[in-house]
DNA sequence: GCTATGGTGTTACCGGCGGTAACACGGTGT
DNA sequence: ACACCGTGTTACCGCCGGTAACACCATAGC
């Protein structure tokens, strides 16, 4: 019942491709009505694949939070030291929001907000990166040693941290990238120092 | 056609009072009709008060933007030292969202996301109070000299890791609160010294 | 051939939301 | 007596999320 290339699978994955244009579209818009539309249907089939909104908005932040994650992931594995890892992590971070801004706002505000029943599966988003965040600092060689409390309040403040700068840079768009990164950087890893 | 004490004002002040006890109760469900009936009227009365939903959220987030910025001002003037004063800012918020939770989320959730204009008028909060802190910043002795770019990036960068720790924290009560305040203090206060 | 079955699609509806029009009541000034 | 104005109501609109019911069209089995 598979081994086939098309069927279900290729269906849902169509659907959410319309979701996903829709939701870089139109923001937050972005209603069942309008996406069925996109995808040149009418509701009752996405609710079909989907069950209900949360399940299509659990869907749709599940690829995003996947590669965005995968991304970040990448950049704690950054060679060249600590300040080199968190320039780079904290880069990704930007440069992701910096190419897809609606999406964006839809992973941190939309997905974890609006449906609260995507909290306990999605979890957030910004949550997962302070889940991954916390586990690259206990990894990190400069910081062996540090305290699990510390650990995973300095990985959520983290994260919050990188994600309130975001918002605030994607208002002040007459900042470089590069400034927002420098800045947060020097005060990290300052701050990493107090370990 | 004022000096009187009653007439429209406290009508108003009543109607948010109305307003507020829903939230506290029923949080995310604070629906135009429920809030009219707790205050023992109907829907259009509401409408002719605060024109549409927006501005009733308008209306209640700015008092409790205000007194909750009037104690984060108030700790930024702490006596003491720069570490005095980050302790004492950062305790002052989590502080605020332990005590009302379900105000803190409809602040930094409700208020912010959900109604787009609220951000020209109110704006955010979280983004008010890293205005505010900008301006500690800047007057902060220890920090003198500091660049402008530096101090409004980590201005808003502290402002969204103390949000992002808060809301980490309201699901984590097991952790005490001082842990909190004393670990992102520290990874602060050491991260000052970069400047 | 003709019928079951299962997936794709539709129309048409439900309850509830934010928001508004229209009207009813009661005091006040002239 | 009358117009006026603020307070309050009922009854409605359009839109949203969500669902029931039915139509279509393949394939599978006899």
């Amino acid at each position: 019942m598979s081994a086939m290339t098309s069927s279900v699978v290729d269906r849902r994955a169509g659907l959410l491709e319309a979701a996903d244009r829709v939701v870089r579209r139109e923001g937050s818009a972005a209603t069942m009505n309008v996406i069925a539309a996109e995808a040149g249907i009418t509701k009752p089939i996405l609710y079909r694949h989907f069950g209900d909104k949360g399940g299509l908005y659990r869907a749709l932040a599940a690829r995003h939070i996947e590669d965005l994650l995968a991304r970040l992931r990448e950049a704690l594995l950054t060679h060249g030291g600590l300040a080199a890892r968190t320039r780079a992590t904290v880069d990704a971070y930007l440069a992701s929001i910096e190419e897809q801004p609606q999406i964006y706002r839809f992973l941190v505000q939309r997905a974890a907000v609006e449906e609260p029943a995507v909290r306990g599966d999605v979890e957030g988003f910004v949550r997962r990166f302070g889940d991954e965040l916390a586990e690259g600092i206990r990894n990190e060689p400069a910081l062996s040693g540090i305290s699990e409390a510390r650990a995973v309040v300095w990985a959520h403040g983290i994260a919050g941290m990188v994600q309130g700068a975001g918002d605030w840079w994607l208002d002040h768009p007459e900042v470089p990238r590069a400034t927002v990164v420098e800045e947060l950087t020097a005060l990290l890893v300052a701050g990493f120092g107090s370990a």
